[in-house]
DNA sequence: TTGACGTACGTACACCGTACGTGCCACGCT
DNA sequence: AGCGTGGCACGTACGGTGTACGTACGTCAA
């Protein structure tokens, strides 16, 4: 049926294409295989086995990334632009987020981000051990941030909005809760991100300057 | 046999027990009626489904948190401290954790900690708005770290510690993650986390001090 | 020509969540 | 006391899952 005759690549791609369209609890080896009109266990031959596929998809999902470093700018904007990096392919593939950081790999998609950014710390001023450190607490941030923008919705509900449902609140227990039911029930996503970014990067310059950077 | 006529939290007790002894993918119905010694379907006399059996799961792991607020202390130390009961759950609970975040739920226990963290911000003069940002990056922050620090290890390993295996990285392609090597592949949770809740603190008290509160 | 090898595929097994029906028992009402 | 009723434990059964294994069919090397 198919003139290309099934690999790694076309079987990853079709698992994201997958999760994209019905999210990661419809990913069955016996869906994709259907999907691509082929065999279930032909997939074996070029898969070891479901949690390697789904390695696979974090990795390629990842190797996404878009970075367009400018070693002239700024190095703050050079952090900015690089935690923008990551939030773009979670924009992108949504429902694979989850997939994304459920699972940690140490492949060289996954390096190539902590190269970047280790890269653009050290050439800040940063020694190694604090580069990591800074890092590490970014990437913290980031995966939190993308964790709750994508709402790790398990199901097909329409990106329930609402975190807080205002009608539910007990006024007396939780007061101001219910008071800034207003508040913690929107979400502009983009700019709570940018906030925790600007707010993070304004904190470790502090901590350059006050170093004698 | 049991005593005890089977009971919703006898429930969730055998299923935060399994989590914790044999990891979140060995949770399953027949594998929780067997520990209880009990049939299947009895469990669902009790509990709707499995997935509101792992929300219940969550709640009750997160309303195990200890706040010990002290509301003469400064708001500095208080959400000092309320970071830290996060931490410590997830310390008690290290398995449960990738289910905690893996699900957002609405109950009362989840709805505690954000009640104390707003208080606390509004007492230190944020207004309602910036409290909320304040204390969505601050669980954006404590997530992501969870998250790492958990290690998110699907099968029974023995918490594999290196994050980069120092043979494999190309040193070329990866000058700055090959002579950081050592700093990466090991990681003081503790230490990286309070470095990480000291910035965000300490920025958002800059941020206090500039608007003039 | 023949052998080996890689790939596609079907079957089979153990396990999963859970819908459904059945029997038991403890209770309240008459 | 007799009876109805409702909740709880349980067995069975169905459609799904991952994947081990055996098989058949290409293509290419000797």
């Amino acid at each position: 049926m198919s003139a290309e005759p099934l690999s790694r690549p076309r079987i990853v791609a079709a698992a994201i294409d997958l999760i994209e369209r019905e999210g990661a609890d419809a990913v069955s080896m016996r869906r994709i295989a259907a999907d691509l009109g082929v065999g279930v266990m032909s997939l074996y031959n070029h898969v070891p086995n479901k949690a390697a596929l789904l390695d696979a998809v974090a990795e390629t999902v990842l190797s996404g990334i878009e970075f367009t470093d400018d070693p002239d700018a700024d190095w703050t904007d050079r952090v900015r632009m690089q935690a923008r990096a990551f939030r773009q392919i979670a924009h992108h593939y949504p429902r694979c987020t989850m997939v994304v950081v459920s699972r940690q790999l140490q492949s060289t998609a996954g390096l190539l981000p902590v190269e970047r950014a280790l890269a653009t710390l050290r050439s800040a001023g940063f020694d190694g051990e604090e580069a990591v450190r800074i890092l590490r607490m970014f990437i913290a941030y980031i995966v939190g941030s993308l964790l709750r923008e994508v709402g790790v919705t398990p199901t097909f509900a329409p990106v329930h909005h609402a975190e807080v449902d205002v009608a539910k609140v007990d006024p007396v227990l939780f007061p101001q809760t219910n008071a800034l039911a207003a508040e913690l029930g929107s979400c502009d996503h983009e700019s709570e991100f940018e906030f925790g970014v600007e707010l993070l990067v304004q904190a470790i310059a502090v901590r350059r300057e006050r170093r004698g950077g």
